[in-house]
DNA sequence: GCTTTACTTGGCAGAATGGCCAAGTATTGA
DNA sequence: TCAATACTTGGCCATTCTGCCAAGTAAAGC
């Protein structure tokens, strides 16, 4: 088992690889299967070299597979719980409550 | 179902809660049950304020309930499977390797 | 009512992140 | 070999995040 400092760490880099609207939407459209660097620019509307360090972000994180062929480069998730996760977090409501005091 | 839109942001807002060296202690802290400010200040070893920061960003993402009892708060984990996402995390290894082409 | 304790919030400065533009690299077709 | 295409990387600037310090608030004990 690695250290638990190291395991930390590797925890941070993925939930922060997927702590931002592109990321989080390219995660969400490549549960479908995988795809190439312009599809991906395509969904998330940004620029080709926003989307591109994104992506790479999230390889060096652990969550994505890469894969040239030809002139294309191709995305594919290697989480196969995010969707879980996901739908776990859309359960939960955001407080917006009073804080409640005494028992 | 909510709006996608309002949907995206509710999972932004939980996952930027937890991406955070901080904040990931305090959520693995909590699976074992509910603690205070100042157990959580001892274990993630920064100022009162600053923790209490970082567990209001929690709440507010929906992450945690709060109780007051006398002079302390108490806080509780609302999401039940954080653990298994997290071990799911473990199992990813960061890229590494060179990058693979052709097939 | 005052003091102590636990906790929250405001202010500010520094660190981290993310956008675009431009340049660079690799692959493919002519 | 050159041009076109897909993609990556460097540079810079703006935005967001996070830390500490100090001040503020609420609850409890005396």
């Amino acid at each position: 088992m690695s250290k638990p400092a190291t395991r930390a760490a590797r925890r941070i880099a993925v939930i922060k690889a997927l702590a931002h609207p592109s990321r989080l939407a390219i995660a969400e459209a490549l549960q479908d299967g995988e795809r190439c660097v312009c599809d991906l620019r395509d969904i998330v509307g940004a620029d080709l070299s926003t989307v591109s360090k994104h992506l790479t972000l999230m390889r060096k994180a652990g969550l994505l597979d890469m894969e040239k062929r030809g002139l294309n480069v191709f995305y594919r998730l290697r989480c196969p719980c995010l969707m879980n996760f996901f739908e776990c977090v859309d359960g939960l409501i955001p407080d917006k409550a009073p804080r409640k005091s005494g028992k």
